[in-house]
RNA sequence: GGUCCUGUGGCCGAGCGGCUAGGCUCAGCUCUGCAAAAGCUGCUACAGCGGUUCGAAUCCGCUCGGGACCUCCA
């Protein structure tokens, strides 16, 4: 790795460029928020998840022990602001008549798979907010105990004015206390928080509620960004180094984050907040309630409106690195299937790379060829080292695809390269495109492909037949054989058979 | 209303004061039995108007356009 520039990250509580150093190198502790699973993943959640793949790859490649935790939400959000209104996986639950885990189940299930598809790598740990109930349920007790928080009928709510007495409320997302004052609205259920800006860390289960703990306030559940605080501190320590999630999350959800931990431990929990962009549809946010919302699986297939075809899971995950994390990701069909050609080229290279050989001759090195390699190279690293710039990096991949392709045509001479460069130019372009962007050859991408190309061969025997040039017919049967099947010629035509 | 981001060639997208990324599209050339792939060449853009500077897509101001957050949201 090149050692001499190193990886500068945007961090959002700072707004500036910093360059990153762990807190306990070789470790890094790296927390993202998760889904919350009461419905399908869309393809807005993916780019976020995909994004902080892309980080998780390239901080493990520079050399460091990466604990990735991204948790679960399968309880805790509520259906309607005011922290009133339905637990979200309560009400599908009762929708459709499911336990609540029976929902949390599939959808975790789902949203697993999806991942899996986009070929992100596992988190080290994938905890859930139901799973940590009673350490949630102590940090709402230090929080009382500590005088940041209330209970009232079997609540407990977080105190904002007192914490920001001694602390500021809203550093990271740049609010100012007074204005989200004025500006919250009127909602019901207010009453019983004594200011509006504050928010639940225990809610009172009502009768009917189906998801509910014991708790020294009483039956009932936790709020919504307690999990968060609990799980990434349990994990990661205090403080760790990176917490990232979608740059909607910010307020209120990290805010709230930062003060629950401050409120009880006294001290700033993360070091870098990293926070990825939205994307858009016609430069509006995807999202379900506009409605311009598309699933993984549609754009798998091909089934939805806006698309003219189908689009591998590898395209999809080449389209969003195409842009930069931090920036909005514009979402059309066009968009696509430029990417999708990209994407092809580049994998075409990495075959052509893996194949291409090193030819020992005793030419003259050409400085300028040599020098153009080596400085690409370390061009590819300069791209990451800049905030996990991956359009960048793959500027420089497709750089110096032309290059093996050059080689690879003859157009260039390849013992011009000094054998050290050949060796950089495989190594740079195999382990970006295949360890780093996370890029892989889909070999089922046509799951009929081998019957389609079989199908091709017998139709090939069948006129090499009728042609009576018996030598190409020998051919195919000898060396279709070799894979264990078997040509037969019936009447009704050319079948064949696995060889017995 | 408050806070903040943003406007780049036909399209997508980097760029963070000088060295005019990259992909897709389009046109031409080379190679080629045909074709494809690949290579080469061309199309040279920064919303508008001012300002700072030897020099601005990049900094400042104004105007116009787009968007996000302020409520669950990746």
């Amino acid at each position: 790795m090149n050692s001499e520039n190193k990886l500068c990250v945007y961090n959002t509580i700072t707004r500036k460029k910093e360059l990153f150093e762990p807190i306990n190198p070789p470790f890094v502790g790296m927390y993202v928020c998760g889904p919350t699973v009461y419905g399908d993943a869309h393809l807005g959640n993916c780019r976020t998840f995909v994004s902080y793949d892309l980080m998780y790859r390239y901080l493990l490649h520079l050399g460091y022990r990466v604990r990735y935790v991204r948790n679960i939400t399968d309880v805790g959000h509520l259906v309607n602001d005011a922290d009133e209104g339905d637990d979200k996986i309560a009400k599908k639950a009762r929708m459709e008549k499911l336990e609540p885990m029976e929902i949390v189940q599939r959808y975790t299930l789902g949203f697993r798979d999806v991942m899996q598809k986009f070929n992100t790598l596992p988190p080290s740990i994938e905890p859930t907010a139901t799973g940590h109930i009673l350490e949630q349920i102590e940090m709402t007790q230090k929080l009382i105990d500590n005088g940041y928080a209330y209970s009232v009928n079997g609540s407990v709510y977080f105190d904002v004015i007192k914490y920001n007495q001694k602390f500021q409320y809203g550093k990271l997302s740049g609010r100012v206390i007074e204005e989200l004052i004025k500006t919250e609205r009127d909602l019901d259920g207010q009453e019983e928080k004594k200011n509006t800006i504050d928010f639940a860390l225990w809610k009172l289960a009502k009768p009917e509620h189906i998801m509910r703990w014991t708790s020294p306030w009483g039956k009932g559940f936790p709020g919504w960004h307690l999990e968060c605080s609990v799980m990434s501190t349990k994990y990661l320590g205090s403080p760790f180094d990176i917490h990232g999630g979608g740059m909607d999350l910010k307020f209120p959800h990290h805010e709230c984050e930062i003060a629950q931990n401050v409120g009880a431990e006294g001290s700033e929990p993360v070091k870098y907040w990293l926070h990825t962009n939205m994307l858009t549809v016609g430069g509006q946010r995807m999202g379900k309630s506009l409605g311009n919302y598309i699933s993984p699986d549609q754009l798998f297939t091909g089934d939805h409106k806006m698309l003219s075809k189908s689009y591998s899971p590898m395209t999809v995950r080449f389209f969003m690195l195409q842009t930069h994390y931090a920036s909005t990701l514009d979402f059309s069909d066009e968009a696509l299937k430029a990417s999708e050609k990209g994407f092809r080229k580049i994998l075409n290279g990495l075959k052509t790379i893996k194949e291409l050989s090193y030819q020992e001759k005793q030419d003259i090195f050409d400085e300028a060829l040599n020098k153009d390699i080596e400085q690409l190279s370390s061009l590819c690293y300069e791209g990451m080292n800049d905030d996990f710039n991956s359009p960048k990096l793959i500027a420089n991949l497709f750089n110096l695809l032309k290059y093996i392709n050059s080689f690879h045509n003859k157009v260039l001479n390849i013992g011009a390269l000094k054998p050290e460069n050949f060796i950089l130019l495989k190594t740079t372009f195999i382990t970006f495109v295949e360890n780093i962007l996370g890029l892989k050859e889909e070999k089922n991408n046509n799951p009929n492909m081998l019957d389609d190309v079989l199908k091709t061969l017998l139709d090939t025997y069948s006129e090499a037949k009728n042609r009576k040039d018996y030598a190409t017919v020998d051919l195919i049967r000898k060396e279709i054989k070799k894979q264990g099947i078997l040509i037969k010629d019936t009447k009704e035509g050319v079948e064949w058979s696995y060889e017995e």
